[in-house]
DNA sequence: TGCATAATATGACGACTATCATATTTTATT
DNA sequence: AATAAAATATGATAGTCGTCATATTATGCA
């Protein structure tokens, strides 16, 4: 009940910090987030980093966390916009996370694709974030899944989504990572989304609201 | 054919320096392999390391090179063993790259699923060899796909099986990672597999239609 | 066997890192 | 406005990194 009363100036500075250290750890990887070069991103010198912190490795912890908060509320949106537009659940979450521009800009993209390799070399408190974020892209997926889909089929769902990410990003934003991408998501859609009427009649809401 | 000829102690050498590293980037991450490190491992002093490589970069992409060649030829062994009790191509593949023993151990893992998320940020060296050896997984998915399946489900199947690996690893050798693996590992062979028997199977195998 | 040459070792350079002790500045309180 | 306390800056330490110049050792040829 005392966490949210006021925000002091540590506690903004604090924030800051995370803030510059969850945003630079998409394009740099977690070896490459540095003490120094946060604190000057966050307009901070070095020197006062371990007053806010026990460690590197504590501020990664909660820059993954804030990455992944970042990422799931950025998609969050996007997923509703194109749920208003007629689409299913499944086809919205599915296109705004492989969406062709996460190809080449990290801002947006997912935070566990961009660096789930690195995360089991993580510190506990690194990996127990990872967990974390994890299970919060499975749930998402449950529940947009249509309702005849198995849910058991929510893992294979999460691994071909993060897996996808990373592969076409990998080969670049070349021919050959725009047809990985575009062949995955397609793929996904043609296998696991709720068919759709050849005739399409206007009210076709299916409106998993959840 | 004069790249095979007589193996000098140039050659010799360059091939322990190279296989030093392609043992440790697996566990250690691009960024976790030294020259020094590397050297030492070699049975060699890091002195004379640029008499064999222009820079660590050029290291790493042989480095990768090998390490992919060498799990490559590790699964292939181990998919003809599992096909000549019966299994089918497709699941002999499945089984020996999703295998449990991946998620705790690195030896004999899939390269490009332990260094993903690091590949977009190598030097292009790096990357080429990144894209050849992607190619490679894509291939060699492709070949072992029953014959019914569309081809264009490939990346899928790709994206999923990196993914897979990847998240099972982020999760741990615990229930929760061994369930990741184990239900995207059922799941890829329920749907994609040719039907064992003439049990009629209520899974769907659709394929691209636009 | 002795010599020319190739291959490796020794040692050092500068840049970078996480961490910490201490000084300075800023904020809050009286 | 003056003072106590909190927050940030300055500066330093010890370690690691890639890279390279030079010295030493080992190899192959005469």
């Amino acid at each position: 009940m005392s966490e949210v009363s006021k925000p002091n100036r540590r506690d903004l500075t604090h924030d800051k910090i995370v803030d510059a250290a969850a945003r630079s750890i998409r394009t740099a990887g977690c070896d490459g987030v540095g003490v120094a070069e946060t604190m000057k991103q966050a307009g901070l010198t070095h020197g006062g980093f371990y007053a806010h912190f026990d460690s590197r490795d504590a501020m990664l912890a909660e820059a993954l966390l804030r990455a992944g908060q970042d990422s799931a509320a950025a998609m969050r949106q996007n997923i509703i916009a194109l749920q208003s537009g007629g689409i299913s659940a499944f086809r919205a979450l599915v296109e705004t996370y492989l969406s062709d521009r996460h190809i080449a800009s990290p801002d947006g993209c997912c935070v566990v694709a961009m660096l789930l390799s690195e995360l089991p070399r993580q510190s506990p408190a690194v990996r127990n974030t990872s967990a974390l974020l994890i299970n919060g892209l499975l749930a998402a997926i449950r529940r947009a899944l249509p309702s005849q889909v198995d849910p058991t089929l929510a893992p294979l769902i999460a691994s071909a989504m993060v897996g996808a990410l990373q592969l076409a990003r990998s080969l670049g934003d070349t021919p050959e990572g725009r047809t990985h991408l575009f062949a995955t998501r397609t793929s996904l859609i043609a296998q696991f989304d709720e068919p759709v009427d050849a005739k399409p009649s206007n009210t076709r809401r299916k409106a998993i609201t959840s």
